[in-house]
DNA sequence: CCCCAGGTTAACG
DNA sequence: CGTTAACATGGG
């Protein structure tokens, strides 16, 4: 069975295989599976899973194609189309980055070997923030370890022509585990508690995607997220670039822009914040962005 | 053994 | 105010 579910147009400067190959980066990324025509994942549609593959037939033209799962219903169908959108940052006009940025002599050539990336979002708020809080500190190779750990433990999975996808966990299912038990999937004491203090807001309806959207200025959304304990500037702002879509997040403590910086510059030594705000001066809405394509270089 | 990883906090002076 | 140790783990 391979349904067509929904077709979406692309929007210029959009290049699915760049978008795929920064997806391709991780072969511990447990989430979604990559090839060379596209991406297949297990989403929340109705309620049930739905394993729904997205491929690009024509320029132009991405189409998400139903491979197990009841058939949605019409308005599951459009939730799942406003996800895409989100994940791909497909309603987004780059083309004034392009335009700001096209001839720097750091960015300039990023631009131009990575033509039409997006930033590849995490549309759903508890896992964008599990994920920025699990990649705190530690290397991103164990962040992922971890954060495989915790789908395999406590989110829905199915297994489909002999790979296992898997959804990650609701709140409530964080909540029902114990600190200590997540503990003892190699989480700090701080991750475990900061990741259960954030479920326990998400399911008590006291903190969602909408109302930070809903906020008057991304500054806000950045002091609401920081008023929660264990979540500081990197990963408010780290939220702010991937789930809340905001092309000015600018995480300029970043460990890995640092290296990005100074590996392109050629420096001995990484730039200071300093240095960065100067150095991102000229991209004033755009330093998400920006900073995307510096680690897409990195990595 | 030390330092560094897509940081944050609490406890210093 | 600014500085520093602790956090969990793995790799160089």
């Amino acid at each position: 069975m391979s349904d067509l579910l929904f077709e979406l147009p692309l929007p210029e400067l959009f290049n699915w295989e760049a978008c795929l190959d920064y997806m391709a980066r991780s072969p511990l990324e447990c989430l979604y599976r990559t090839d060379e025509e596209g991406v297949t994942r297990l989403l929340r549609g109705d309620g049930k899973p739905l394993l729904i593959r997205l491929v690009s037939p024509e320029p132009g033209l991405l189409s998400a194609l139903l491979l197990d799962g009841e058939p949605p219903a019409e308005d599951a169908v459009a939730g799942l189309a406003r996800y895409i959108a989100d994940w791909f940052d497909l309603d987004r006009d780059l083309r004034p980055f392009y335009e700001l940025a096209g001839s720097d002599h750091l960015l300039g050539p990023l631009l131009e070997r990575y033509r039409g990336l997006r930033i590849v979002g995490i549309p759903d708020l508890f896992e964008a923030l599990c994920w920025a809080i699990l990649g705190q500190q530690v290397n991103l190779a164990f962040a992922y370890r971890l954060k495989a750990r915790i789908a395999e433990h406590y989110g829905e999975s199915l297994l489909w022509a002999g790979h296992r996808y898997h959804l990650f966990p609701e709140p409530e299912a964080l909540l029902a585990a114990s600190e200590e038990e997540l503990c003892a999937l190699q989480l700090s004491r701080g991750k475990a508690r900061t990741i259960r203090t954030v479920a326990a807001l998400i399911a008590g309806g006291e903190l969602s995607r909408e109302e930070l959207l809903a906020l008057p200025h991304p500054e806000a959304a950045e002091a609401r997220l920081t008023s929660i304990r264990g979540i500081g500037p990197w990963t408010a702002r780290y939220v702010g670039m991937r789930c809340l879509r905001d092309a000015g997040a600018f995480p300029v403590t970043d460990v890995g822009l640092h290296n990005a910086v100074r590996s392109l510059l050629d420096m001995d030594r990484k730039p200071t914040v300093p240095e960065l705000t100067e150095m991102f001066r000229n991209w004033r809405g755009w330093e998400a962005y920006a900073t995307f394509y510096l680690w897409r270089a990195l990595y």
